[in-house]
Order: structure tokens, then sequence, then C-alpha cells
DNA sequence: AGAAATGCAAGAGCAGTGCTCTCTTTTGTG
DNA sequence: CACAAAAGAGAGCACTGCTCTTGCATTTCT
């Protein structure tokens, strides 16, 4: 039963619930995660609030709706960013600073996204794909540069553990990707510090030694490209 | 004026304040920061809601309070293990294992000193010298490495921008340090790799790949303490 | 076309929240 | 010991998420 046949009433349904999630994605960016308020976007959308229920059956469903929504417009924002012709080097650094400039640009949102979790709201499984575009689109970067035997030297890695390496070697085969092991493991060491460079700089944990981070940022991305092997 | 002359009423108020204090923790660690409610923190210490103003004019107050608290027992906690005599790049790692061993056992705590900002809560002027203390007890370990001369040899850098380098400058001031500037900046990547690891793994943002990080983390670590040039 | 089924919005109401105000009780001190 | 200051109690306001019932509108079937 696919969508064969969008009666009228679904087509209503469906355009009030976009209406809807336009609303909270409003407010979200305006108040927060956790100043995000049914009532309000009830108000906002002229509903009254208990008929927001017919579209979110609670209010953490519609969290995870602007989450998944969200984590979307954050990996394609950053998959756009590493495409195109230009030295992996460059398409990684760039991917990096899409990444940033999203989260400058809607600061609530990635504090959904990557901040706290919101206490009693478990991520429900349909957030774990696109929770990991982001990631994914940095890491073909990588791929890509390693299968024409473009990654250049690396420096030397402490030795890797047992489970480790079992893990690294797991995760090759979800990925589908054929990557060394200790190339996975500088990713992973990469996507770290990228991430919590974004981290500290967005939840002002810079406050008073690089602040404002953009200058650090760009030698910390560019650190990463070269530690990973990657030619600007 | 100081505390010439506690009286007997100051010191009742203090011994309140205190209760009021430690059972706001516990809520916190039970329910997390925004479970915190000041009605329930006044229940359990068998007082009115009301009555707790008289200790603290608002919950952004109360808030403030526990994140001061918790900033000095993680950097406490870093400092603890950070000490010693063993080689400079043992004392580096055992401090990130602190640093996150911490953050397990006191996931909400973290989430509130290191997570997304609490909507409408400003951090005052009186949490950031707590905020430092952790991530200024890694940096001394480099510093005496330094001093010592016991910084191994070290991957190049990308070069540093003009502004980057001037908030280089500034901070070796601010610390009355005086580290070249391309060990603070590798120091800032550093930091930045453990910070985002802790956070990747609290925040639950590694389902799926490095889970448990146990492992990851200790490998990041130490490639983190290499990077510096702490020899283990 | 008329009737039945269904989706929908409204409204009231519950239990909870932060916070303010007033009033009474306690308690340390001149 | 009397009194003023501090502490606590309680009611109340505006807000929150969420549930339930009640009419109304619209779609679908006969």
């Amino acid at each position: 039963m696919p969508a064969s046949k969008p009666t009228p009433r679904q087509r209503a349904h469906a355009r009030t619930r976009d209406e809807i999630l336009a609303a909270a994605h409003k407010e979200l960016a305006a108040r927060g995660a956790d100043g995000l308020s049914l009532r309000a976007v009830a108000r906002e959308v002229e509903m009254v609030s208990s008929a927001i229920y017919r579209y979110f059956p609670s209010k953490d469903d519609l969290l995870t709706a602007l989450i998944i929504e969200s984590y979307d417009a954050v990996g394609e924002a950053t998959e756009q960013a590493t495409g195109g012709r230009a030295a992996y080097g460059r398409r990684f650094v760039r991917g990096c600073d899409a990444f940033r400039d999203w989260g400058h640009a809607h600061p609530h949102e990635y504090a959904l996204l990557y901040g706290s979790p919101v206490p009693g709201y478990r991520a429900p499984q349909e957030t774990i794909v696109p929770a990991a575009r982001t990631t994914v689109a940095l890491l073909r970067v990588v791929e890509q540069a390693h299968l024409e035997g473009a990654l250049g030297p690396r420096a030397p890695l402490p030795p890797a553990s047992g489970p480790l390496r079992r893990q690294c070697h797991a995760l090759s085969e979800a990925l589908a990707t054929d990557l060394p092991e200790d190339v996975l493991l500088r990713f992973a060491h990469a996507w770290s510090q990228i991430f919590g460079l974004v981290s500290l700089d967005l939840f002002g944990q810079t406050v008073g030694t690089f602040d404002p981070a953009d200058a650090l940022a760009a030698h910390s991305f560019r650190t990463a490209a070269t530690q990973l092997g990657l030619r600007p």
C-alpha cells in the first residue's frame, strides 16, 4: 500500500502536518529546544493545542520529526560542500566549514542534534540514518582519496587494542568501505576534533580563549585534513 | 567585611543553603537539568517551594551554584589525575581519563556543563574560572613538559593566520605561560579532540560505530598526547 | 442523493511548573 | 525580655504537556 492515491483528506492532513512542523521549526529557532511549547506552536498555526495531537501523538514525536529534518539539513549542506572537483583536502575542509556554518546559522537546531540529550527523550531508530549523513559525507572524501591513492604521508599512530581493531573491522563492513584500520582511526580522531571544536564554539566554551573561534576553526580543520593525509 | 564572625543566623542560613544545594544535586543527577524542578527540591528538603526563594533568588541562581560545584568537581578530579611523578604523557592521558570517567559517572552534570546551553540562562562571570580548571590542568602538564625540555618531536602544523597568532599571544599572557604558539595550537586541537570524543560518547553519538567508546577513547587520548609531543 | 462512518477541532480539565505576594511563626539580638 | 528581622506557609497567577468528551464537517459507501 504505497502512496497510490493520496485522498484529499490525506493531502489536507499532510499539509497541516507540514504547517505545524514549519511553525515548530520557527519556534525552535527562536526559543530553543525546551522553550519549544506545543501550545505556542498551536497558537502559531491558529489551532487549539489539543488539535496538534491529531498530527503528532506527543511532543517527543514532534521533536523527532524536527530532529530528522535538521539532520537532513546539515547532512545535505555538508554533502554539497564536499562535492566538486577540488583537491580532497580542500573538499574536506569545505565540508567542515559547512558543518560549522550550519551550526552557527542554526544554533538551537545544532544544540538539539549534538548537545545534551533531551531528558526523557529517547532517539528512535529512524534518526540514526540521517544522523550519520554528515559524518559519512566527510568520510567519503577520505575514502575517495584513498581509492585514488591520493592519501599522503601521515604521522604514526599508537597501536590499537584488540577490541578497537574489532570495532574498526565491524565498522568497515557496516560502511561497506575498505579503508585501512589506521585511516578509520585517524578519521574518528579527526571527527572528534572537528565536532569538539564546533561544539566548544557554539556552546560558549571558548569565551576568554579563542573567541571568536573562526581562525582556530580554519586551522583546526586544515590540521585535521593534514593528519588524515589529505592534500590541499 | 570578610567572614569575621559568622552569626548563628548566618550559620543556619548557610547550612540550609547547602542542604538545598545537596538536594538539587541529587535531583539533577536523577532527573537531569530540565527535569530539575524547584518544587521537587523543596519537597526533598521538606520545605514549601516559596521558601527556597529565601536562599536562591531564582532557579537560574540555583543552577549557577550547581554548575560551579560541578565544574569544581570535574576540575578537581582532573587535577588529581594529572599529578604524580609519572611521565608527562601518562599524566596527560590520566587526566583525560579522569575527565571522561567523571562524565560517565555524572552524565547529567556533564550535560549541564558541556552540553547545550540552557535556554534563557546566561552563564555569569563567576563560572568562568572554575570552568577553566579542567582545561588548565591538562595544559599545565604540557607546560611542565615544555619547561623541562621533555617535549618530543611533533608533526608539522599548517601555518597560523594573523588573527590566530594574535589570539595565541593574548592567551599566553592571560595564562601567564610562555608556551610557544605552535604548542598552544596543538593543545587547542588536542582539547577539541578530547572534548569532542567524550561528548560524542556521552551524548549518544557513537551508537552503531564505536560503542562502547572505551577503546577508542584510550586510543584517542594517547594519540592526542603523542601529537603534543608528550612521551609515555 | 441520502446515510453512515470517519476525521477533525474545540473546550474543559488535570497535574505539574516558576515565581510573587501576603501573612504568620520562629528566632537571634539589643 | 521585648522587638525586629528572618524564615516559612499558603494562596494565587500564568504557563506547560496531555487527556477526554462533545459537536461539527467532510468523505465514503449504499
